[in-house]
DNA sequence: ACTAACTGCAACACACATGTCGCAGTTAAG
DNA sequence: CTTAACTGCGACATGTGTGTTGCAGTTAGT
């Protein structure tokens, strides 16, 4: 996939396995401050000679792809060990929160990568997006969320309020109180309740 | 700003104005499509040299400013027209959402410009911002919005659910439509608001 | 019509990231 | 210990975007 050696071939020795993971773990650092930082950058924050960036990963676009991978797996875990299938709806979404809160502080820059060409229908794997889609239809279905929602949007709404949630949240904080705020924001809006209408149309003190 | 010869000098010929006009709205749907694209792209689109876009921005930053820069005042125009601080909390928040709406598809790269900078503070003028804020806290003490809200919560999600419903909407549809999708999901949410905790704690049908 | 301003064209210098290679030294694996 | 594999280093070729300049031709303003 990301790296030039067929791994059908041979296992990596042990070191260069390892300076693949410093790598990948200083392009995520480095390009966090900036997304069109040199690959010369990359090496010297992981430690390693541009040569051998090139040697794992044969082009710039190949080293993109393998961070994208990177989030995708890590997505995959965080989405099982949620038990989207089996936990019921309200806890497997909190858990999903909790955990893709978190993944989002720690890989920013990758996930950017993923969110520009989230047009292109390519970037998140179709895969991680249908099981996020069976769990929004399980809560669907069990009275959660509103019937009238269709769930691409329940999807696009949940993932922008994570997005803006990590965005905001300080390193910090813990993840547990701003999935909360998500998952409040989610389900409830911002909004109250009782509307009063009268005083939503009242004109504002400056002008009565 | 934007341009090379400062305007306060002489203003310029009325071809000259229409060349900046040309390659802006060139510089926007160009990058668009790429939004590393080569200036020498963005000339041939706007039916200009590659040296006059040069000599209308002095470098390729200088016209990524002018872009946001148009953006801003497109945004100051919405927020104007919306009677931000006049009007009911409610309606000019429609308002606005149905002119950003608007602006999000015809300007689409533009925005993203001012995106990738969100995190500087750079980017949305504060001016824009504080407006918002204003319009938002006038709507929390008129009631439309939950007392304990924070504006920089209500903020950040209110432009979340805007850029998500501009990604998702198709050109030909309604800004209205749209419109109506984002408040609804900004003051109610997406959940059902009789939410019934049996059946949301209830095991899956796989598992029972 | 006259003039100043703007444009197209073409060439140039420049910087710089990218990708490739070979060699000598070091390291892990059996 | 022996060997294959990996690394650092340095050099090179290459492509490409960028910004600049000069000149001749065209256009707008008065």
């Amino acid at each position: 996939m990301s790296d030039i050696p067929h791994r059908s071939s041979r296992p990596l020795r042990a070191d260069a396995e390892q300076s693949i993971a410093r790598i990948l773990i200083a392009a995520e650092q480095v390009f966090a401050a900036d997304p069109s930082a040199t690959l010369e950058a990359v090496a010297s924050a992981a430690g390693v000679a541009r040569a051998t960036v090139h040697r794992r990963f044969s082009s710039r676009d190949d080293l993109r792809d393998a961070l994208v991978n990177t989030i995708n797996t890590k997505l995959r875990d965080a989405i099982a060990s949620a038990n989207t299938d089996t936990a019921p709806p309200l806890v497997a979404l909190y858990q999903l929160t909790v955990a893709t809160l978190d993944l989002k502080v720690d890989w920013r820059a990758s996930w950017q990568l993923i969110d520009l060409d989230a047009t292109d229908q390519r970037g998140i794997d179709p895969s991680n997006i249908s099981h996020l889609d069976a769990l929004l239809q399980r809560s669907q279905d069990a009275g959660l969320l509103r019937p009238g929602i269709d769930i691409p949007w329940a999807r696009g709404v949940y993932m922008a309020l994570i997005h803006e949630a990590s965005t905001i949240r300080s390193e910090d904080e813990s993840a547990s109180h701003w999935a909360n705020r998500v998952m409040q924001t989610l389900l409830s809006g911002i909004g109250d309740n009782e509307h009063n209408l009268e005083a939503l149309l009242a004109q504002p003190p400056t002008s009565d």
